[in-house]
DNA sequence: ATAAAAATGTAGCCATTGCTACACTTAAGA
DNA sequence: TCTTAAGTGTAGCAATGGCTACATTTTTAT
């Protein structure tokens, strides 16, 4: 483990607006968990509302493995950080900001599951572990990544 | 995202001693996090106790960027779950239970290091990214890993 | 030997992210 | 229509993992 190790590791996700990247308190609160939960959260909407055109709290619960009050608080929380909309009882929508993070998330999570699956990672197991790499993914290894699958491909 | 994500992920970890494991509540609270954190931890005293001979509360705190207090309350934690011991103003030291788990992570780290030079990573960045996405890598995809680097070697 | 500095430990606070329990809408069916 | 089921929302609690502030112990230096 390098010194800095912990520091690095938030930077490591995807930059995220101002309102979640600016320290709450001091600097340390906000380690890379939270950003990689409402990361988790805008994916599922965006997917939601890609293949069903809505995203209901309920769907996001059960497909988080969560209860549906942890849901909503957390939707709760995307919508004040801006990432979210919708109006009690009617669904979660993504803002442009949310929207802008959904795109860069699903770029970065494709691109995690290829490598695994060009390591020889089954499937599953690509798509199960990817979930949880892709938040620590910094931007130097993701440009190494895809130039990794060029020069597969081409090959 | 798979509908079971968040559930896979939490298994993806080294497994844990039955301290951890075993639901605290119900099922959800032990999210993937609170065992990274103490892999993270026995990693490091691992570290400090090879390289130094002893691991102080203060290296701890140090090397993980967090205050002298939070590292003490953590390794209280440690304590707790059987994995480190030490009597107050002497250090940390390991248990059985610890080594164990230490040379798993320290295994899967250097797995995942070496995947990531292999790919083409940036060595600063493969060392910090590590950090990070060591503890979502499942069996299955270190089996993966180690395969590619042995078919990588003999080449 | 003793004073000062460093390390260690404790207490108490806050935010996050889970949960259950209960209340309230909305949607569906008899 | 109207009752009931499903979905949504709120309140309140717990554990984790941060922090500061203060107290204590150990080490170091004079």
């Amino acid at each position: 483990m390098t010194p800095t190790a912990k520091k690095k590791r938030a930077e490591t996700a995807v930059k995220l607006p101002a309102e979640l990247t600016q320290a709450r308190r001091f600097g340390k609160t906000r380690s890379a968990q939270s950003g990689a939960l409402l990361e988790d959260y805008v994916e599922l909407i965006d997917d939601l509302l890609t293949s069903n055109g809505e995203a209901r709290p309920t769907d996001v619960a059960r497909r988080l493995g969560v209860s549906h009050a942890t849901a909503i608080k957390t939707i709760a929380r995307l919508k004040r950080a801006g990432l979210a909309t919708g109006r009690p009882y009617r669904g979660v929508f993504l803002t442009e900001d949310g929207q802008k993070l959904a795109a860069r998330v699903r770029t970065r999570h494709r691109l995690v599951v290829d490598i695994l699956l060009a390591l020889g990672v089954p499937a599953e197991a690509a798509e199960a572990d990817a979930e949880g790499i892709e938040h620590y993914v910094s931007e130097t290894t993701l440009k190494a990544f895809a130039q990794f699958l060029a020069s597969c491909e081409q090959r």
